[in-house]
DNA sequence: GGTGTGGTGCTAGATTTCCAGCAGGTGCTA
DNA sequence: TAGCACCTGCTGGAAATCTAGCACCACACC
C-alpha cells in the first residue's frame, strides 16, 4: 500500500474520492490545472496497474472507482492528517474543524457532535 | 500558490509541518524511504526556490521552516480533508476523529471538546 | 454507405523529478 | 599542520512522469 502516487496520481485519487466514482472526462473537469483527456486515461490505467483504482463498462465508457473502500481511505487520511498537522491530538483536529469561522454548523449537527461526545465518554 | 509539489517535496513538507522545523538531516531520517543526503537538500533547494520553505542558520546549519504559518497550513489541509473525504461536512469529519477506536481521548480533552460545541452554539 | 461523435489502447518522446558524488568551506582536536 | 567530521553548492545523468496524437471500434444519424 504505497504512498508512492505521483503528483497527478494523488488529484486524480482525490477527485475519485470526492466524487465516489467518475469517468475519465468527470475526471478530467475536475481536475486543479486540467491536462490533456488522454493524459488523464493514461494515468488512470497506470493507477489500474497499480490496484488502486479498478474501473466497470457503463454503456460503452469506463467508470472508475478507488479499489480500497471509503472508510478505510476516510480513516487513514484522518491519521495522516492528525498525525503531521496536530501533533498526534485528535482533539486538537476538531478544534480546529469546529472553530473555522466559515463552518456555521446547524443546530442538529451540534446536538449531534454532542451526543458523539457523551457516546465517547462511556468508553 | 501551488499545489503543484511532486511526491518528494510533498513528502518533505509533510515532515516539515510535524517537525515544525528541520535539519536535511533530520528530514532524512523522517522520510519514508529515504534518499542519499544530499538528495534531500536539492530538493530542500528546490522548494526554498519555489518560495515554499525558508531557512536560517543556525550554527553553520541550514535549518528550514514552512513559510506559511502553522495555523493556515492547518486550515488548509483540514479544508481540504474535509473537502475531499467528506462532501465537505466539518460534522461528518469530526464524527470521525471521535470514532477512531484506538482514540481513547482523556476526560479532560471530551471537556474541552463539550465546551468548544457550546460556544459554537451561541453563534 | 458515409460521416460524426465519443469511447479505448498504445507508444514515442519531451519534461520533470530524483539522485549520487564531487569540490570546497568551517571548526575541532591531536 | 594534518586529519576528521560535518556542512553547503553544484552538476550530470538515470529514472520516472506526463503528454499528444495515432489507430481502431461502436453507435447514431443522414
Amino acid at each position: 500500500m504505497t504512498e508512492a502516487l505521483s503528483r497527478r496520481e494523488r488529484q486524480i485519487m482525490d477527485v475519485l474520492h470526492r466524487l465516489g466514482q467518475a469517468t475519465a472526462a468527470d475526471i478530467e473537469e475536475a481536475l486543479p490545472d486540467a491536462p490533456s483527456y488522454s493524459a488523464v486515461r493514461a494515468h488512470l490505467r497506470t493507477l489500474e496497474e497499480k490496484g488502486h483504482v479498478r474501473h466497470e463498462v457503463d454503456q460503452l465508457r469506463y467508470v472508475y472507482f478507488p479499489t480500497v473502500n471509503p472508510e478505510r481511505a476516510r480513516k487513514s487520511a484522518v491519521r495522516h492528517l492528525v498525525e503531521t498537522f496536530f501533533g498526534g491530538s485528535p482533539a486538537d483536529a476538531v478544534a480546529a474543524l469546529l472553530d473555522g469561522k466559515s463552518t456555521k454548523l446547524p443546530k442538529a449537527e451540534l446536538d449531534r457532535l454532542a451526543a458523539m461526545i457523551e457516546e465517547a465518554r462511556k468508553r
